[in-house]
DNA sequence: TCTTCATGTAACTTAAAATATTACATGAAA
DNA sequence: TTTCATGTAATATTTTAAGTTACATGAAGA
């Protein structure tokens, strides 16, 4: 069982570019991330379609945010990546028949969906805009020492 | 990222135990969980040791309840599985030194931790004898038809 | 126009986990 | 002393995620 980190990792993508006064490379953003440029374009490419970010091809090209960072909540991001599962306990649903099975899977689903409900309650919460107002004052505080960059 | 259903098995297995008159072997739960001996042996080993389960060898021998259903929780055998992490999703730690991965996680981590906290909370108010029961109450409705064995 | 740069995507490879199997030792009952 | 069942290490298989290569498309600049 391991842990999904993508929305994590697309909000650090995310942040830098709102930091950034024009568009990001795939290539910038796969250094900050130590990752491959494609893998970069490939989870973008997802946000474009949902009307988070837009992208331009050719010289100068590359990723910008294309809405508000008020009006974007961790919530929107995480459907935008599919909203995959928040939970990595799941229910067996290999034997549908089996009645142990049944009675098991419906004190859980309960549980599970109390807390997955809760989760995304606070995720609605949280906008980009409240994380970077976050990361000025971190930066304010700590001098920066990125290695990737100076911001 | 998949979803961990070991508790949801190991709850399975247990039921199953309690259902039966004497030791039940790894063999026969295996037939049920449709999986090997050995994965059933390596999974009761480790709540053996959390005095969840006894076992004996040789003739007769198998797989036994050692707790009374009344005293044990989801949240017991949580524990006893090794506390898995109960979320799918997680916090990028790949540059610690990033501001805007701190700010990021900051967010996300107080999120994490309320969701976390609910459904462990709901663990704890659910036993094996409630789901025992649960499993009796159905078995009345329905006329059981598992394919693995008849009850 | 022709070169350069960057995205868009499919196909492929690599790496990492989770799961399952084999093999054999240990000990208990028949 | 044979049979049965657990205990455990080592191995193999399967599945899933991540990364890479390759090349097409289109935009800007020389
Ligand atoms: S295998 Fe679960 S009820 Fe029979
Ligand atoms: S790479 Fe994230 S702050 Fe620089």
């Amino acid at each position: 069982m391991k842990r999904d980190s993508r929305l994590s990792g697309v909000l650090h993508l995310l942040l830098h570019m709102a930091e950034a006064d024009g568009p990001v490379t795939s290539e910038a953003l796969a250094g900050m991330m130590q990752t491959n440029p494609v893998v970069i374009r490939r989870i973008l490419g997802g946000l474009r379609k949902e009307g988070l970010v837009q992208s331009e091809k050719g010289h100068g090209g590359g990723w910008r945010l294309a809405r508000d960072l008020e009006s974007v909540t961790l919530y929107d991001i995480h459907l935008a990546l599919g909203a995959p599962g928040v939970l990595a306990l799941g229910n067996r649903t290999e034997s549908p028949g089996c009645l142990v099975e049944q009675a098991v899977n419906a004190a859980m689903s309960d549980a599970f969906e109390a807390a997955e409900a809760l989760l995304l309650e606070r995720f609605h919460s949280i906008t980009l805009a409240s994380l970077s107002r976050d990361f000025s004052r971190r930066r304010k505080r700590n001098a920066s020492t990125c290695d990737q960059h100076r911001h």
